[in-house]
DNA sequence: CGCCAGGACGCCC
DNA sequence: GGGCGTCATGGC
């Protein structure tokens, strides 16, 4: 990745990255596609710090209105971009069928995203669809004046009080969520150190936070790369094309090639 | 209208 | 330990 300073933006050039497959994948829910006459641009946070995003071409981007300080102290490591993503595509491309989800959706990255939001974020998905969780993660965040709640500031709803969002049967977890995280049962900072499967059962003690919850808390919010969720479309992927398992090679960064995967298989027309 | 969604829980055996 | 009904809501 290389930078530059050009007024109050940061001119940007990253061969592996593309905005739509990176924010608009399902591993982060609050970035907004905005109309613009770039390529694509697209506006959303980190924490309490915004962004507005555009690529102009294949591997080039603008980061808007942003500090020389923020730009590297929050987005190159919220982008990952001290990670060498075209040398862990070659290391994938050794199997078949990550050869190709690779090159199917090659700019896709993971993001460095705080882990409150994401384990929030993932209760939220559970047995539900990519554009009704971006509601309610709006509708949350609306509330509290658009940004998006600590756990402090969740730990006094309730179920009731939450009714606003309509997250059904899935409120109740979040406030179990808010209570232990705030309380200090379940220290996050300090599960996203602890031995995977010590971390799986920590956040597993938190209710409405199952297997697949724990993994992507652990990917997405935690950056385990060797942790890796299995929804319903990664498990048609492993029935169809891994039917003796996930090959050893790839597992201590599963989690990334689970994010290819995901795209691929999602985009592949019906058989 | 019915089927499904980046699942987990509670109960049963 | 594995199998199964249930859980809200709404996108399609």
């Amino acid at each position: 990745m290389d930078y530059s300073v050009k007024g109050n933006d940061i001119i940007v050039s990253e061969p592996d990255l593309d905005l739509d497959e990176t924010l608009d994948c399902g591993q982060a829910f609050r970035w907004k596609k905005i109309p613009s006459d770039y390529q694509c641009t697209y506006t959303g946070r980190f924490l309490n710090t915004p962004l507005t995003v555009s690529q102009t071409g294949n591997g080039s981007f603008i980061f808007h209105d942003t500090t020389e300080n923020d730009f590297v102290q929050k987005w190159i490591d919220y982008f990952d971009f001290n990670t060498d993503y075209s040398e862990l595509k070659r290391l994938f491309s050794e199997d078949d069928t990550l050869r190709k989800a690779c090159s199917f959706a090659g700019g896709i990255r993971l993001l460095r995203q705080d882990s409150w939001e994401c384990l929030i974020s993932f209760i939220i998905s559970q047995n539900n669809n990519i554009p009704r969780i971006k509601g309610i993660i709006d509708r949350l965040c609306e509330h509290y004046d658009s940004a998006f709640p600590d756990a402090a500031m969740l730990y006094p709803e309730t179920p009731d009080s939450l009714a606003f969002l309509r997250s059904g049967f899935r409120a109740k977890y979040l406030c179990d969520a808010a209570q232990k995280v705030f309380g200090g049962q379940c220290d996050l900072n300090a599960v996203a150190e602890m031995p995977i499967d010590d971390a799986r059962a920590a956040l597993k003690n938190i209710k409405g936070v199952g297997p697949k919850v724990a993994e992507c808390v652990l990917l997405f919010g935690m950056h385990r790369t060797d942790a890796f969720p299995v929804d319903v479309w990664i498990k048609r992927v492993l029935e169809k094309y891994y039917p003796d398992g996930f090959p050893d090679f790839a597992k201590a960064e599963g989690g990334i090639a689970q994010q290819y995967l995901f795209h691929y298989i999602r985009n592949l027309p019906d058989d």
